[in-house]
RNA sequence: GGGCGUUUAGCUCAGCUGGUUCAGAGCAUCUGCCUUACAAGCAGAGGGUCGGCGGUUCGAAUCCGUCAACGCCCACCA
């Protein structure tokens, strides 16, 4: 059979993946094995794969797959998150781009644009990540805003309102007075901007003099309420009490004292605005001040804009300066740069605007999810993360669950004509509701005959929608229907999940909440473990992002180097929690492994077998690596639980490379076109599938691709559904013992480099000191020797190494240049003998030998020891040179 | 401004409660090889005063203090 002498992924991936998708393999039902579940974390629904997907992905399908080897019940859950602000922006961009205006449209015919959208690309991400190699299962696929979704958010609302924990608040929101909307704090992008300092004069009522106050935005003072100073400023302490009257407004405010002011700046007098500051809103709220709002939604001013009225708040800071400068009441100005936010999508800066909002409180919340992470109950991997999540949940803030937009789980409270409102799950019941209120406000004139009851369209439902966390933080639940059906037998089987693989950014918006709704809805945490992946970046250090063009896309990435490569690629440098600099390089080296194996697969099956005896060398190679993979596999173990998986590809990456194809692969190797015998074909066959099972949760295509070949397989076998291999004991003297091996082979191997030997002449070795006979076949051929000596005394002018205190030597017949192996010998001995003075140094230390354990001082005695035989042996050889 | 974290070879990182020759791994680099699985390979080699300073200790990459640089999260300066 000839095989191609490189791998050729694309060709394998594609079919194997179909070959799975038939089968159902990655398809579960709650059976009598133990669950492993992980939920995805979902990606935009009209996103598309990018290189943090990939990372956190290829995690996710390595955990997933290997508890599917280890006989669990393994179920990963995809699906999309509708991620109302990204979705509606792209859609109003859309619209935009055929020249339609998001205002010019009513809100159902603006959903039927987001749901056309929505269906055009979504899941197109989903797609993509079957090229990876995602075994998710895909008939469980969810979508935050489906049917059962939906139905679980409005309940959850509602419940929590009927609890008391949602409640209707004024909260200060970005606004956007170009695209007339409210932005969240994710889509206000600040910028330095240069401006202006503006001291202006606020007279003081009933006195001649003036109370000077510094701003940045003097067109505001149209709605000044307050002017506040900190109480313990001496220089202002003349104003305290006092009333001052606001510029043009004429208006007549009180000074009010706080410490929030900060006396070095400007001239500690501060201007109070609550309706366009966020910190003067909550002065305002302290003192009970009035809000006056002087903008319009377009951002020209209103009726309390007076003279400026229907004019741009830019222009009126323009105008008004002059006219204060006019009245007298501008002290001076100083250049000033401060930090602006700007609108992400008109580039227009945000104007501060109160809103009515919906709030959850989260105190009591947060109290179960706290206690669930700082217990360990949840672990955060790596646990740095504690410390953050717990400073998070210890101040935790309510929750503004409201957002002015269309494309969400709209908010179900339904405002009745004479007032108030009710909140229900469906319309149908709110109604109920409302008529209940209706009754009981008005008991007697349900009684007379013209008593209509309210109908569905008397009700008005709340215009915003929810926050999409509000959707997502049930994602654990809702994805096994949890919410309606809290007895169904998903729920109850596959929850809590086993893991949770995500970035660190969202640890607050997302983790924290799911694991307050896991609590508040099953008693119980949602996942076990937190993974926390790093930020993808880009080789200097750049995170990848769409604006800078620095990210490669997935798909090429996978074209070129193969999925498995680009998995490999992904991990080989990214301990959980740790930015990862991506570099092509990575996969290039991922590429090159596969490339590895499929060449040794190609060396093991091009062997022909014959009946014969085993040869000595083969049957001591066997016994070893027997051992090295059982070493192996219990490392990998240990680090698996630690969620260290690079460190545990990084294992089986070597046991693959180094100790399986360049220490076992070359001792067992029959002659040139000779056979081999059958029982260490048969034993090398069965490494290689415990290889093959080890590496496939980190590479699945090659791995079932290799496996299928190994021997005849059966139409719905696959290496995705076999065991790992079990763990056993193994010999540890033995392991001791090759690691001695091949340091003597190594040393055989550089007298050959340096002395430049060719590999066909045979060589002899000599052995002086205490050595094991045991692997002389192994290293007889792995150096193609005639014989290993023992003997006394070596063959003098031989060419020496040392491998612990034992010589070994090789007799060359010619051009041995002995200054040089004179040289050598000596450079050896001075370090020998540097080493020895330290090791004595501390043994006749008083202080060392009587403070410092015996164990320790018995490591010093050995190390004399050694380091004495080791001179002595390099005297000798010096001497014989000579 | 508040909190957290990082700093070890050219790059990315490991080094657990201080003590086996502890200064490591992979990649990259250099040298020699197209040796009958693999040049996407094989064999060999070089490379770090463990960020600086100070302290504790018989002994510090490891513990403490301090300084510096970098990063992240939260809040935001009128």
């Amino acid at each position: 059979m000839e095989i191609a002498t490189k791998y050729n992924p694309s060709e394998v991936e594609s079919k194997w993946y179909e070959y799975w998708m038939k089968n159902r393999f990655f398809h579960s039902e709650p059976d009598s094995r133990e669950p492993y579940t992980i939920v995805i974390p979902p990606p935009n629904v009209t996103g598309v794969l990018h290189m943090g997907h990939m990372l956190n992905n290829t995690i996710q399908d390595i955990l997933v797959r290997r508890a599917r080897m280890m006989g669990k019940n393994a179920c990963w859950v995809p699906g999309t998150d509708h991620a109302s602000i990204a979705t509606e922006a792209k859609v109003v961009a859309k619209l935009a781009s055929e020249g339609i205006k998001k205002t010019d449209l009513t809100r159902e015919q603006f959903l039927e644009h987001a749901w056309e959208w929505t269906h055009k690309h979504g899941g197109i991400i989903l797609e993509q990540l079957k090229k990876l190699g995602a075994s998710c299962d895909w008939d469980r696929t969810c979508f935050t805003m489906d049917e059962k979704r939906s139905e679980s958010v409005l309940k959850v609302f509602t419940d929590l309102y009927n609890k008391g924990l949602i409640y209707r608040g004024v909260r200060m929101i970005n606004w956007d007075p170009a695209a007339k909307t409210a932005l969240s704090d994710e889509e206000v992008n600040y910028k330095e901007q240069q401006g202006k300092l503006y001291y202006l004069r606020y007279k003081i009522a009933g006195e001649n003099g003036y109370a000077v106050v510094a701003t940045t935005r003097p067109e505001t003072i149209l709605g000044d309420t307050a002017v506040c100073i900190n109480p313990n400023d001496p220089k202002n302490a003349h104003l305290k009490g006092k009333k001052v009257i606001v510029p043009i407004a004429n208006r007549e405010v009180p000074i009010i004292e706080d410490d929030y002011v900060d006396i070095e700046f400007g001239t500690g007098c501060l201007k109070v605005t609550p309706a366009h500051d966020v910190n003067d809103y909550m002065l305002g709220e302290k003192y009970n001040l009035e809000s006056i709002d002087i903008f319009n939604d377009d951002g020209t001013l209103n009726d309390y804009g007076l003279q400026y009225a229907g004019i741009d708040r830019f222009d009126v800071r323009k105008q008004i300066e002059k006219d204060l400068e006019a009245a007298g009441l501008m002290e001076k100005t100083e250049a000033y740069t401060n930090k602006v936010g700007f609108s992400e999508r008109t580039d227009v800066p945000i104007e501060p605007k109160l809103s009515m909002q919906w709030f959850l409180k989260m105190e009591e919340l947060a109290k179960p999810a706290l206690e669930a992470v700082m217990s360990d109950t949840i672990q955060l991997y790596p646990p740095k993360f504690k410390n953050t999540y717990r400073h998070w949940m210890e101040n935790v803030k309510d929750w503004c669950i409201s957002r002015q937009l269309w494309w969400g789980h709209r908010i179900p409270a339904y405002f009745l004509p004479q007032g108030g409102y009710v909140v229900a799950e469906t319309p149908e019941k709110a109604l109920e509701l409302a008529n209940k209120i209706v009754r009981t406000q008005n008991p007697e004139s349900v009684k007379t005959p013209d008593f209509k009851p309210l109908q569905l369209s008397d009700l008005r439902q709340d215009e915003d929608c929810l926050d999409t966390w509000f959707s997502s933080w049930l994602w654990p639940i809702s994805v096994f229907d949890g919410i309606n059906n809290p007895e169904n037998k998903d729920i109850r089987y596959y929850y809590p999940t086993n893991d949770l693989v995500t970035a660190p950014e969202i640890l607050f918006f997302w983790v924290a909440r799911m694991i307050i709704a896991g609590y508040e809805y099953r008693q119980d945490k949602p996942f076990g473990n937190v993974y926390l992946t790093g930020i993808v970046r880009d080789k200097l250090g750049r995170k990848m992002s769409k604006s800078l063009g620095n990210s490669p896309d997935p798909l090429d990435l996978i074209a070129e180097y193969g999925a498995d490569g680009v998995r490999l690629g992904m991990l080989l440098t990214s301990p959980a929690g740790n930015d990862l600099p991506f570099d092509n390089e990575l996969c290039i080296q991922g590429r090159n492994f596969n490339n590895k194996i499929w060449n040794a697969f190609r060396l093991v099956k091009g062997w022909e077998t014959a009946e014969m005896e085993q040869p000595e060398a083969a049957g001591i190679a066997c016994r070893w690596f027997e051992s090295k993979l059982q070493q192996t596999m219990e490392e990998m173990n240990d680090l698996f639980e630690k969620y260290r998986l690079s460190e545990a590809l990084m294992l089986v990456y070597k046991l693959f490379w180094d100790e399986f194809s360049s220490w076992y692969l070359e001792m067992i190797k029959p002659g040139y076109q000779q056979p081999i015998d059958r029982k260490t074909y048969n034993k090398t066959l069965s490494f290689f599938d415990s290889l093959l099972r080890l590496l496939h949760p980190f590479m699945p295509f090659i791995t079932e691709e290799l496996w299928q070949a190994l021997s005849d397989r059966k139409q719905g076998e696959s290496i995705m559904i076999v065991p790992m291999p079990e763990g056993h004991d193994y010999d540890k003297d033995l392991l001791d013992g090759f690691d001695l091996v091949k340091e003597v082979v190594a040393g055989v191997r550089t007298v050959r480099t340096q002395k430049n030997i060719p590999n066909k002449d045979t060589l002899e070795l000599q052995v002086t000191g205490e050595y094991h006979a045991l692997f002389n076949p192994v290293i007889i051929k792995l150096c193609n020797l005639s014989s290993v000596a023992r003997l006394a005394e070596k063959t003098p002018g031989a060419i020496s190494f040392l491998v612990g205190t034992t010589e070994y030597a090789i007799p060359v017949s010619n051009n041995i240049d002995v200054e040089e192996e004179l040289a050598k010998l000596k450079e050896e001995l001075i370090y020998q003998q540097g080493f020895l003075d330290s090791v004595l140094k501390k043994l006749n230390n008083e202080s060392f030998v009587s403070k410092a354990p015996a164990k320790v001082i018995e490591i010093e005695r050995k190390k004399q020891a050694d380091a004495e035989s080791k001179i002595k042996s390099l005297q000798e050889s010096i001497a014989a040179l000579k």
